[in-house]
DNA sequence: TAAACGTCTCTACAATGTAGACTTTAGGCG
DNA sequence: CGCCTAAAGTCTACATTGTAGAGACGTTTA
């Protein structure tokens, strides 16, 4: 999380090749996440791949093409498997693994929660919809009418992103001063106003992500199964 | 949402009354509404205002404590009242209060969402942690521990937040379109790729985010007060 | 070899955030 | 009333950004 850390280096000057978009793609996703979002500037990510900072418009429109393409990269990561049988076991495998993702990539959050916002939903990028016609599917073989196929995803990813944004939030740089840190900064809310949430210091600092996510998921899903349930 | 519409007007040039920062982060959110984030800059925000730029910098840090500043006073339109005994009916209309706010400011999630990312907990603006602290207060005094009232709130807050993104992410400008908009956006995705996604086009089409809101918070509710009863 | 095309580079420009020095205004004290 | 001080507002200047447009280069085809 922290913005600076690990500059990636600066390119490897000898091995000058032909470049194509998954190269462009990939040095941006590690541009991002060693040194933050800022720092994914044309200057700089030409600079990374040895090249004038021109030639990406090549294989991005624009920035924001090229945010969208990092958002799409990370989003393949995912694997889903839309014929497991299983489907809730099934939801709650990806949910841990996006988690992860997340964990992995903190600095690409922002844009994979942010970008689908200036986009209407047929016009994002086809990596970025997989996901939604995977589940989608996965849900329908498992017996559940399509309507409401869709409304189980809806409360599944509203549920699952919102986890993921409240983790990362509650995120502390270095795990050892976690407590410390955390303190630190609690100690500056006026106690008259914050007396709950500064008695909560101790709890706060040891978040077990994981189990939370779990935990919320199994009690959407069974909620979500009670009420429309699968005929199969 | 459509991100040039209804421009603010310029100023009231005559009336240059002394600036304070109520009246600053106001025309800033007068601006991200109307117009949409990216048009807040420095210079339109001093145009609007009739004033230098550099002014501004009187009464926010620098831009982004600018952002951190229409934030705080967005939430700010969020009344939370944490001594209602019946904590989740309490919940449930600060769900939907939410959820009406960010489809007045839809502009300005992105931000609600996306700043924290960059502040830890302790050091955000006062008026961020607000809501937190009050429904704290709302769960502990219905009788939860502190440590499963932070659950309760987490699993929650989530889930709303989670929602609002989806909802957004869904709306259409034109609501007379709506459909035929869709269909437009989803008929450029390959059938045999998308095939659910595109069947489910109708669906899409129709889609009542306050009830949807409302199903999703019953079955967490519930579910948590199964888990998690207060002992009261 | 010549032509044609895709790839990459150079130069240039308008817009942004913001530092630092200056000017103006408002209010308190003689 | 007249000064003085601090706050509020303004001006100028600069480094950094995205990106347009013209050209140079290299590789492949005829």
């Amino acid at each position: 999380m922290s913005p600076e850390e690990n500059p990636v280096p600066p390119a490897a000057p000898g091995a000058k090749k032909r470049l194509s978009r998954e190269i462009v793609l990939s040095a941006a996703l590690a541009l991002v996440d060693s040194e933050g979002l800022d720092a994914l500037t044309m200057r700089r990510l030409g600079q990374q791949l040895g090249r004038d900072p021109m030639g990406l418009y090549r294989y991005a429109e624009n920035r924001a093409a090229l945010l969208d393409g990092v958002s799409e990269l990370v989003l393949n990561e995912l694997a889903i498997f839309p014929d497991d049988p299983d489907w809730q076991a099934q939801l709650r495998r990806i949910a841990h693994d996006l988690r992860d993702l997340a964990l992995r990539h903190p600095n690409v959050v922002p844009l994979l929660v942010t970008r689908p916002l200036s986009t209407p939903l047929g016009l994002r990028p086809l990596g970025t919809l997989r996901p939604l016609e995977q589940i989608l599917s996965l849900l329908i073989d498992a017996g559940f009418a399509p309507a409401d196929a869709l409304h189980v995803y809806r409360a599944y990813y509203g549920y699952l992103y919102g986890h993921i944004l409240n983790e990362l939030q509650e995120f502390i740089v270095d795990p050892d001063e976690n407590e410390a840190l955390l303190r630190l900064g609690l100690h500056r809310l006026p106690p008259k106003d914050f007396p709950r949430l500064r008695a909560l210091a101790p709890v706060l600092a040891d978040y077990d992500g994981m189990a939370e996510l779990d935990e919320g998921i199994t009690i959407l899903l069974s909620g979500l199964a009670a009420r429309l349930s699968p005929e199969a």
